[in-house]
DNA sequence: AATACGTGGGT
DNA sequence: TACCCAAGTAT
C-alpha cells in the first residue's frame, strides 16, 4: 500500500466533509478531554448538545472540580455510564491540586487520570497537542479491518496489533489529531457497519473492497444472551409529595434517584411484588391504586418490561421510611423531580406523568 | 480474557 | 421483532 498516498486522499476527504463540531474550531485540551470522554460508547449527534451544556455549566477544570456530584450526575442524566462523570470530576480535582489547572500534556500523565484509557490519552494527546500518537477506537479498527482484510477476531490481539502497527505508519507528523479524527470520521460516516464504499476516498487501498469480503468485516465475537426482565415500580404519594431514594454506589446506576421496586419474583404480579418491594426497600405498606403506564428500556444487556403504578400508603399512619435498598431518600415535591437524576426508565415514567390529564393536580400543587 | 457498565438509533 | 452497536474503561 501507497502509505502516503493513503494519508493523502484521507486527509483531503476529511478537510471536504467532516462534521462542524462545537471542539473542533479551538481544540483546547479541557473541550476536547469532554468531548472524548462523553463520545465512549455514544454516538457524536448525541454528544453535542450535552456538550454545549456542560462547557456552559463547567467552563474549566475548576468549576469542575468545585461542583457537587449531584449537579455532575444531573448534567450527565441520559447518557449513560455514569462513571465517566464521576471520573471527569476526579480527574479535574487532580488538574487543579496537581498540575495548577492546566491540562497536562504528557501522554503517559494523561493516561494515568481516571475514566482516561488507550484510546482516550491518544486522543487528546493529538488531537489537543498535536502529538504523532494514534487513537485506535471502534471506527478505526473497523476501516483497518477492511482495509487490511483481516479474517481475525477484531477485538483480538492480533487483529489490534496489525492496526496498530499500520496507523504507526501512516500517521503524519504534521497533522496527527487531524489523521486520527479523518480514519473516526470514515468509520462513522463512510465506513460504517453497512458501508458507502463507492464514495470511500481509500477505497483504492481497501484489501476487503478488492477480494469482495467487505460484508464478512470485521470478524465479530458472537453475540451475548439478552436478559429479559419484569420489574415493577411504584409512586407512593403522600401529602402530594412523591418517594424516591439515591442509588448505592455498588450498585447499578450508582448515586442516580429512582422510584422504590423492583423485579417480579416466579408466579408474582406486579401489584404483588410492588407491595414486597415497598416492605423490603423501605418498610412501608403501600396499596397500589391505578396502573400508570408500562415503560420498556434497556440497559447493558437487560431488556426491562417496568409496570408502574400510583401509590397509596396502606394506612393512615406513615411512618418514616427506612432506606434498605439506598443510601438515602425522601419525600419531594412531583415538581422538584426535575432537579434530579434519574435512570432512563424511571425518567421516561415522570415525563409520561408530567404529560398525563390523569397527574396534572399532583404536579401543579408543587 | 471476560464482564459490567446505559442509552438510543438503525436495519 | 430482534438484533447490532456507538470516538471505551475499569476490574
Amino acid at each position: 500500500m501507497d502509505g502516503t498516498r493513503f494519508t493523502r486522499n484521507l486527509l483531503d476527504w476529511y478537510d471536504a466533509n467532516r462534521r462542524d463540531l462545537p471542539w473542533r474550531d479551538d481544540p483546547g485540551p479541557y473541550p476536547v478531554w469532554i468531548s472524548e470522554i462523553m463520545a465512549q460508547q455514544t454516538q457524536m449527534d448525541r454528544v453535542v448538545e450535552y456538550h454545549r451544556r456542560w462547557m456552559r455549566h463547567y467552563p474549566d477544570p475548576e468549576a469542575l472540580a468545585k461542583a457537587p456530584e449531584e449537579a455532575v450526575l444531573k448534567s450527565w442524566e441520559g447518557l449513560g455510564y455514569y462513571n465517566r462523570a464521576r471520573n471527569i470530576r476526579k480527574a479535574a480535582a487532580r488538574i487543579v491540586d496537581e498540575f495548577g489547572g492546566e491540562f497536562p500534556s504528557d501522554p503517559a500523565v494523561i493516561r494515568s487520570l481516571p475514566g482516561i484509557g488507550e484510546y482516550t490519552a491518544g486522543a487528546i494527546a493529538s488531537i489537543a497537542f498535536g502529538q504523532p500518537v494514534p487513537a485506535i477506537d471502534a471506527n478505526v479498527l473497523r476501516v483497518f479491518a477492511r482495509v487490511l482484510d483481516i479474517d481475525t477476531p477484531i477485538r483480538e490481539k492480533a487483529g489490534r496489533g496489525q492496526v496498530e502497527a499500520c496507523v504507526r505508519e501512516l500517521l503524519p507528523e504534521d497533522r496527527p489529531g487531524d489523521f486520527n479524527q479523518a480514519l473516526m470520521e470514515l468509520g462513522a460516516l463512510v465506513c460504517s457497519r453497512l458501508p458507502d464504499c463507492p464514495v470511500c476516498p481509500v477505497k483504492e487501498h481497501c484489501l476487503a473492497h478488492a477480494r469482495g469480503t467487505i460484508g464478512a468485516r470485521p470478524v465479530l465475537p458472537p453475540g451475548k444472551d439478552i436478559i429479559r426482565i419484569n420489574m415493577a415500580t411504584g409512586v407512593l404519594v403522600h401529602e402530594g409529595q412523591a418517594l424516591i431514594q439515591k442509588r448505592r454506589p455498588d450498585d447499578v446506576w450508582p448515586g442516580l434517584w429512582e422510584f422504590p421496586g423492583g423485579c417480579l419474583e416466579q408466579g408474582e404480579t406486579p401489584e404483588e411484588a410492588l407491595v414486597r418491594e415497598y416492605r423490603e426497600e423501605v418498610e412501608l405498606d403501600v396499596v397500589p391504586e391505578e396502573k400508570i403506564t408500562v415503560v420498556a428500556y434497556s440497559y447493558t444487556r437487560y431488556r426491562v418490561t417496568m409496570h408502574c403504578y400510583l401509590c397509596r400508603p396502606a394506612n393512615g399512619d406513615v411512618p418514616a421510611p427506612v432506606f434498605n435498598a439506598a443510601v438515602e431518600g425522601g419525600f419531594v415535591q412531583p415538581a422538584s423531580l426535575a432537579d434530579y437524576a434519574f435512570p432512563s426508565g424511571h425518567r421516561r415514567l415522570i415525563d409520561f406523568m408530567r404529560n398525563d390529564l390523569r397527574f396534572a393536580e399532583l404536579f401543579r400543587l408543587s
